[in-house]
DNA sequence: TTGTGTTTTACGACCTCC
DNA sequence: GGAGGTCGTAAAACACAA
C-alpha cells in the first residue's frame, strides 16, 4: 500500500487515494507509536523523522497519528470525568496537564522482569493501567507463540 | 449474514507561536 | 508565512449482538 500511496519517487505525504481512503497500520507500527506516545505526548521533529523511517510511514502520518492519539486521550478522559461525575475522583481536571508516564526504571522489579503472564496483573494507576494493557495486548499479538519475553521485546 | 455502533486514518478550517 | 496545535468530520475498518 505504501507504493500505491507514496509511489516510487520521494514521499509526498499524501496517503489518501481513491483506491485506499485510509490504510490500516500494522500492529508493529501501532505498538511503536504507542510506545513513543506513552513517554512523550508530543513528538519532536527529530523523533518524528526517526519513527517515520523506522516504521515506513511519512512524517505527516506520524504527526497526524499523534494528533489523533491526543484526541483519543482527551475523549477518554472526558468520558471518565463524566462517569466519576465529580464524586471525589482523582482524575486530572486538565487533560493537558497529564504528566508523562513513569520511565521504565520507576516500575517495580517484579513488573519489569520475567514474562507477563496476565495483562490484568499490571498495577499501574489509572489512566496508565489501561494504556499499558493496550500495549501488552498488541505486544502479545506481535509475539504470538514465540514465547519471547514481553519486557525484553519492549 | 447483517445491521449498527465504535474505532481508526486522514483531512480541512481555524488558531497560536516564532 | 509556515509549522504544528485543536476541533470537527468523512469514510473505511472493525466488533458484536440479533
Amino acid at each position: 500500500w505504501q507504493r500505491d500511496c507514496v509511489g516510487p519517487g520521494p514521499a509526498t505525504g499524501k496517503t489518501r487515494t481513491k483506491e485506499k481512503y485510509r490504510v490500516v497500520y500494522t500492529d508493529h507500527q501501532r505498538l511503536e507509536l504507542e510506545k513513543e506516545f506513552h513517554f512523550n505526548r508530543y513528538i519532536t521533529i527529530r523523533r518524528k523523522a526517526e519513527l517515520a523511517v523506522n516504521l515506513g510511514l511519512s512524517e505527516r502520518q506520524v504527526k497526524i497519528w499523534f494528533q489523533n492519539r491526543r484526541a483519543k486521550e482527551r475523549k477518554l478522559i472526558k468520558k471518565k470525568m463524566g462517569q466519576s461525575d465529580g464524586s471525589g475522583g482523582s482524575v486530572h481536571s486538565d487533560p493537558g496537564s497529564v504528566s508523562p508516564l513513569p520511565v521504565p526504571g520507576s516500575l517495580s522489579p517484579t513488573d519489569i522482569h520475567g514474562p507477563v503472564k496476565s495483562i490484568e496483573s499490571c498495577t499501574l494507576q489509572a489512566p496508565y493501567n489501561k494504556c499499558v494493557q493496550e500495549i501488552l495486548i498488541i505486544v502479545n499479538g506481535v509475539l504470538g507463540s514465540e514465547g519471547q519475553n514481553t519486557w525484553d521485546y519492549l
